[in-house]
DNA sequence: TGCGTTAGTGAAACTTGTTCTAGATAAACG
DNA sequence: CGTTTATCTAGAACAAGTTTCACTAACGCA
C-alpha cells in the first residue's frame, strides 16, 4: 500500500496523501517487541556516536550498521538525522526527568530552585558535551516536518521547570510566559557554550538573570 | 604558500597551522576593487535566493553561478554555507541597526523602548520569513568554526539593544547581564516562529517577557 | 616592465544525507 | 496451513556541501 511510516510524523515537503484508512492511530503505533527492540538499538547506537563527536559524528550509515538494521530501516523508523536527534534527546530528557524527580531541588524559593535544577541538567550535560551538542543543535537546526517531535521535547522541559517550581498544575498564564522565556534562554545559552562563545560561569550567570523572571509573576493563582 | 584565506576565520576541524607571517592582519585583511565587489554580489545572490527559499534554496552552486565566480571562489570568500548565511546576517543586521538609528523607539521607559525595537526588527523579518529562516537558522547551527563571525552578530545585536535602553555607553554587568537574556531569548523565539511552534502574538510576549527584566536591572552606575 | 606570487576558473571527485528498487522475511488473516 | 500484505534487507542511485587539481588571470613589486 501507499507506505506508511512508522513514525507518526510525515516527511520534509512532501504533503500529506491523505489517504488514511481509519483504524490508523494518528499517535505513536504500537510496536511489536523487535520492532521496539529495532528502535531501542537505534536510539542507543545514535546517543553513543553522538557522545563521540557530536552531530557530526552521527552518520546515517554507521548508525545502521551498529544498530544491525538496513539503511531503509533506519530511515522507516526516524525519517530524517534531525528526527534521530530530536528523539534521542527525547529519550535523554526523560531519564532526567527522572533523577531530578526522585531528588528534587534543596532551595526555598522557586527562582533558586529552577536555577538549582537548571544547573544540574548543565552539570549532566557537560559530562557528555558531544551528545549535548548532537541534540541541541539538531533541536534548534528542526525545521517544521519537525514541528511534534520538538514540542514533545518542549514539553518535557516545561514540566522539569514548573516541577523545579512547585507548582505542576494551575500556573498562570503570567508563569507560563516566564518559563517560555526561561526555556528559550536556556537553550541558546546551551548554544552558546556549545560553540565555545561562553563559558560555564557565564551560563551559570545567564540562567540565574532569567530566573529572576520567577519572582516577577504571581505567586499562585490567588495571591 | 600555504593557502591563506580571504575570510580570517579557519576551516572546521582543521587546526591552526601556526605559520604565520607577521604582517598579516588578523582583523578582515583589505580587498581590492574586484574583489570588494565579487563579496558583494555572492552576498546579493545569497539574501536573494534565501528569500525565495529558506536554508535549503541556498545551495552553494546557484550561489556561485548567480554572482558570476566559480564556485572554488566562493569558498575561498565564505569557507562554508552557514558562513556565508552567518556573513549575510551581518550585512542584513547592519542596515537594520542604521534604519532604527534613524527612528529610535518612541516609548518612554528602557524597557518598552527594548520590546518596541525587537518588535519593529521582527515586523522586518515577517515580510521576509524565508530569508530570517535561512540567517537564524545558520546562526544557531553554527559551530566553533564560525565563532568569531557568530560572535559579531552578537555584538551587533547587544549594541542595537543597548541603544534603544538608552544607554550605549557604560552598562552595569547587571545591565550586560539582562541584554545576554534578551538576545538568548530573541533568538530562541524567533527559532520557534519559524518552525511554526509560535505565533507571532506568542513571540511579542515572549519578548515583552524579558524585557521585563531590565525594570529589574539598576537604572544607571549611580542609582 | 617583467616576474613571482596570489587569486580565480572549470571540472571532476569525494562525502554523507536521502531516496529508490527488487527481492527476502515476517505478520496477519482467512 | 497458505496466501496476502506490510517490513526488512542489500545495494545502487541521487543531491548538495565540500575538496582537489591543473590551469589561467590579476596583482604587487623590484
Amino acid at each position: 500500500m501507499h507506505d506508511v511510516r512508522l513514525s507518526p510524523t510525515r516527511r520534509r515537503n512532501t504533503f500529506e496523501v491523505g489517504q488514511m484508512t481509519a483504524e490508523v492511530k494518528p499517535a505513536a503505533l504500537q510496536l511489536t517487541e523487535r520492532q521496539e527492540a529495532r528502535r531501542r538499538r537505534i536510539l542507543h547506537s545514535s546517543a553513543r556516536l553522538a557522545s563521540r563527536g557530536g552531530f557530526d559524528a552521527v552518520q546515517m550509515r554507521e548508525v545502521a550498521e551498529n544498530s544491525g538494521v538496513a539503511l531503509g530501516t533506519l530511515y522507516r523508523y526516524f525519517p530524517s538525522k534531525v528526527h534521530l536527534l530530536v528523539a534521542t534527546m527525547q529519550d535523554q530528557l526523560q531519564h532526567m526527568h527522572e533523577t531530578l524527580r526522585k531528588r528534587p531541588p534543596t532551595e526555598e524559593e522557586p527562582a533558586a530552585r529552577v536555577a538549582q535544577t537548571l544547573m544540574r541538567a548543565f552539570r549532566a550535560l557537560q559530562r557528555e558535551p558531544h551528545l549535548a551538542d548532537a541534540m541541541v543543535r539538531a533541536l534548534t537546526f528542526a525545521d517544521r516536518s519537525v514541528s511534534p517531535e520538538v514540542d514533545t521535547v518542549s514539553r518535557l522541559t516545561t514540566a522539569i521547570i514548573l516541577d523545579a517550581m512547585g507548582l505542576a498544575e494551575a500556573p498562570t498564564a503570567e508563569q507560563l510566559s516566564a518559563v517560555r522565556v526561561i526555556e528559550h534562554t536556556w537553550h541558546s545559552a546551551l548554544i552558546t557554550w556549545l560553540s565555545g562563545r561562553a563559558s560555564i560561569a557565564q551560563v551559570k550567570i545567564d540562567i540565574e538573570t532569567v530566573c529572576r523572571l520567577i519572582d516577577l509573576t504571581a505567586p499562585a493563582p490567588g495571591r
